[in-house]
DNA sequence: CATTACCCTAGTAAATCTATAGGGTAAAAG
DNA sequence: CTTTTACCCTATAGATTTACTAGGGTAATG
């Protein structure tokens, strides 16, 4: 299951990507606009910013805004930020691997290949999706 | 994350798809071969004997067995029946469909643009995928 | 200098996961 | 018919994660 804050992570980064101009979105607003409670979208917005995808104002005026070009955020990064792995399982991730602590084979491991096939398709999908995509 | 409810019962099903004859496998000889807690596997294949997946006999001589043939178990089947919904937002289910919340226009969701896309792909890979195939 | 709006830490209720405990019961062997 | 084997079933509990909420602090703008 996608958790809430990843969800409400990427309605945000879209609701961010669909501003013509590059002005700052007060929280409140994108709260209100996407149904999400403001503390708690707040956190998310502050590891958006923490890892370099979104810039934001301080006062007046102020708010979230993207730092970087649509077109050039594909949602492995946003997914990596927000939910961690894209494996299903720790032995076939890329960025999080861990060794199965039950496995003694991992090539002869059915659980493996299977899961190594789906993070595969999964992963091509986020590649060639970009926030832009999701914007229209 | 996949379960380690689902890891374990992909595991059992395999290993008892490798059995050559049709034999009951004791419980106690899947749960050593494969590092899996007894009492844990136990439940795990309770349940997949409840949906038609495996019988069993009781007394000496006894255990668990496949009721079909691994070529006819798509992992679709068995992903379900452990995990429950392939897809990873209710939204986009087709077996467990929900409305989210908090989303006004479904078709105008990015996050369900997105995962549709995942679920679509994912879907397609558990359907062409049997235990057989799991199993060489 | 007051207001706005982001910044940060801590905590917590609820749900889920991963088992464990403790037996009960049916069937086969001898 | 009795013993053993091995499945059957319920309840519960510790650990972890999720989805927030509380409660303020701080920087920048006008």
């Amino acid at each position: 299951m996608l958790s809430k804050k990843t969800k409400y992570g990427i309605k945000a980064l879209v609701h961010l990507a669909r501003q013509r101009d590059r002005m700052p979105v007060q929280i409140s607003t994108i709260s209100k606009s996407e149904n999400i409670s403001q503390k708690f979208l707040e956190s998310i917005l502050l590891t958006l910013r923490k890892n370099g995808l979104l810039g934001s104002k301080k006062g007046k005026g102020g708010g979230y805004y993207l730092l970087k070009d649509p077109n050039e955020i594909p949602m492995t990064t946003v997914m990596r930020l927000l939910e961690g792995p894209i494996a299903m399982v720790p032995c076939v991730s890329l960025n999080f691997y861990e060794k199965c602590a039950d496995c003694t084979d991992e090539d002869a491991c059915a659980v493996n290949k299977l899961m190594l096939k789906v993070r595969d398709n999964t992963l091509e999908i986020f590649r060639n999706t970009t926030l832009a995509d999701l914007s229209n």
